[in-house]
DNA sequence: ACTCGTACCACAAACGTTTTCATACTCCCG
DNA sequence: CGGGAGTATGAAAACGTTTGTGGTACGAGT
């Protein structure tokens, strides 16, 4: 770093001044280099080297009206599920020049309004995954700057997240073809979107079939919410559990398995995910994958366009054909 | 949200003409209340409200010199270490105002170089997690803003880190107690200082009790890498080993367990770190506990103590007696 | 030689705050 | 009744950029 720094912070001024320029000179020589001299815009870029000079980003927001920073709201980052999408959507704008600013709402509606609101000030625009808040408040905030929506879809404000379909009907025929014809279904938060539509799905689903689904919870979509469920799940007498996600559905493996019962021997179990651990755990859980970095690139990507571009009309595109989600047969189920 | 919003954010300026009075009023209404007429206040209060009036960051940076926003540099978000990690320093910033820019490094140095490069241009200061770099560019990052380490322990820059000793202590005792008088430890990244620190307290533990130690690796700190371990294990002839964290611990275990070797039957395992996982798994993991959250209030704490206090003095505090380690013993270690 | 065009650059305004300094007013005391 | 001490407010500078406007110099065309 051939810099000399004394401290404080070169300004434009004072490359200007060293290179016997105008500030306006250094700028241009920076933004829109085309515009200045070949010789001049040499000395330019030497003398900013030198005095290793680096703007200030405040300065650029002011004048500019943007921060070049967005947000990122997630339920839980120790939930394994959001890192690969936290990464993806970090990658992605990474390459753009946008910081992240990361939150986390503990799985928590009102934080999560209160954090959204907050980004409001500091970010360009927002990415809320799997939010919870109400289709209003979510709109009242898409109104104050560009938001994108992932694992959740709306009309009104643009939106990504995986198409739930696939993975299921293919779990469904999965289970069903197994012999069993009684199964539960352990819901997650109430008011999470993507726990309307796998229950929605699953309970279609069984139906054409002729499964008897019996909804229980809703539990908290941890291990420890599983833990409680696998006690209702004996009471409920059913053969089979779809969890609403892999952590729940590792917790009733784990309690089944503490209090004597075998799986699959006894009971079968789908995860939802396909996180990282559930192909770790002995036995490994067979559950339904979701293409979350595909999600998480798509939101990024979707966000970006609306950033850039001024246009602010253009439709959410209908979900991909890679956002499938699909069936990850493992050992956690069996014939009855 | 009684605002009245014509799409366009109010200025102060705007404020000011409502209430019928200065900018400047307003400001001080604002950040020094007490300097401002009771009624005249009420009034700029009210209006600020009406106007649903929202200072701009931007403006105050660069005024102010600070933006109000400190960065955090993980290795991996997905490493269920750190989500705790991550979750303390948030909730910690939360509460004072300033936001916090997550990074993750996908474990690699000249990443977190970048990045850290990168931070020093948004935030007011910077928390690094178990970092890579090395100590001379640590410095050079500390030189141009206020840097805490955490999990990594410096001379030259404040840092916070648990207190390995004890549970290592521990964790040799116990296996020593079991009967085991060769074992492996299995090393993660090369440049970690934790990893240095983990195999050089379990090497002197070793030592004193006569426990024969082979070093093997390093493998990268995660599940697969422990199931490269694990056949290296078997050929080192070991009955019990130390993992580097509990992603590798729990990678052995598996594979171990796929080549017919049963833990801890005939060979035990002990983690490191204590993630919610291990607990999960069957068996349960034993492993050295760190305490976490108190990592991450400290680093927390330490680099908002410098962002306020002025006095870059204060050289960091030595680690307080709680961010001891201690042996959490479950089942994957047992008698030879 | 004069004009016109082009290429390059400097000047200055603007972005929205905070804060210093000055001013106007009020009140109290001599 | 005048002056000094507060108290409350306003005007203006400053923070570091970007960008529109304008001016200068130079070459070419008539």
């Amino acid at each position: 770093m051939g810099a000399s720094e004394d401290g404080a912070r070169a300004t434009i001024r004072a490359v200007a001044a060293l290179a016997g320029v105008s500030p306006s000179t250094v700028s241009r020589t920076l933004n829109n280099p085309e515009l200045v001299n070949a010789e001049t815009r040499r000395r330019v870029l030497e003398c900013a080297e030198r005095l290793g000079y680096q703007p200030n980003r405040a300065a650029q927001s002011l004048v500019l009206g943007r921060t070049m920073s967005v947000g990122l709201i997630v339920p839980d980052i120790a939930n394994p599920f959001f890192a690969p999408f936290i990464k993806g959507v970090e990658a992605y704008f990474r390459q753009t020049g946008y910081a992240v600013f990361l939150a986390d709402t503990d799985e928590d509606g009102a934080t999560e309004v209160r954090l959204a609101e907050a980004m409001v000030e500091r970010a360009d625009g927002l990415i809320l995954c799997s939010p919870r808040m109400s289709g209003m408040r979510v709109r009242s905030i898409a109104a104050k700057l560009p938001v994108v929506l992932a694992h959740r879809l709306s009309r009104t404000v643009p939106s990504i997240s995986m198409d739930v379909q696939p993975g299921i009907e293919q779990a469904v025929t999965h289970i069903h073809a197994l012999g069993h014809r009684r199964c539960a279904y352990l819901s997650g938060p109430r008011d999470s979107w993507s726990n309307r539509q796998r229950r929605k799905a699953l309970h279609d689903r069984c139906a054409e079939r002729g499964i008897e689904l019996v909804v229980l919870g809703p539990y908290e979509p941890r291990f420890t919410g599983g833990y409680r469920a696998a006690d209702e799940v004996l009471a409920a007498d059913v053969t089979a559990v779809f969890a609403y996600n892999d952590l729940v559905a590792l917790g009733v493996r784990s309690r089944l398995e503490g209090r004597g019962v075998r799986v699959p021997g006894e009971i079968s179990v789908v995860g939802f995910d396909d996180i990282p651990m559930a192909s770790m755990t002995s036995p490994p859980l067979t559950t339904v994958a979701v293409p979350v970095p595909a999600v998480a690139r798509g939101a990024a990507a979707m966000l970006l366009a609306r950033l850039v571009g001024g246009a602010p009309g253009a439709p959410p595109p209908p979900p991909a054909p890679e956002l499938a989600t699909r069936l990850v047969i493992r050992s956690t189920t069996g014939p009855t």
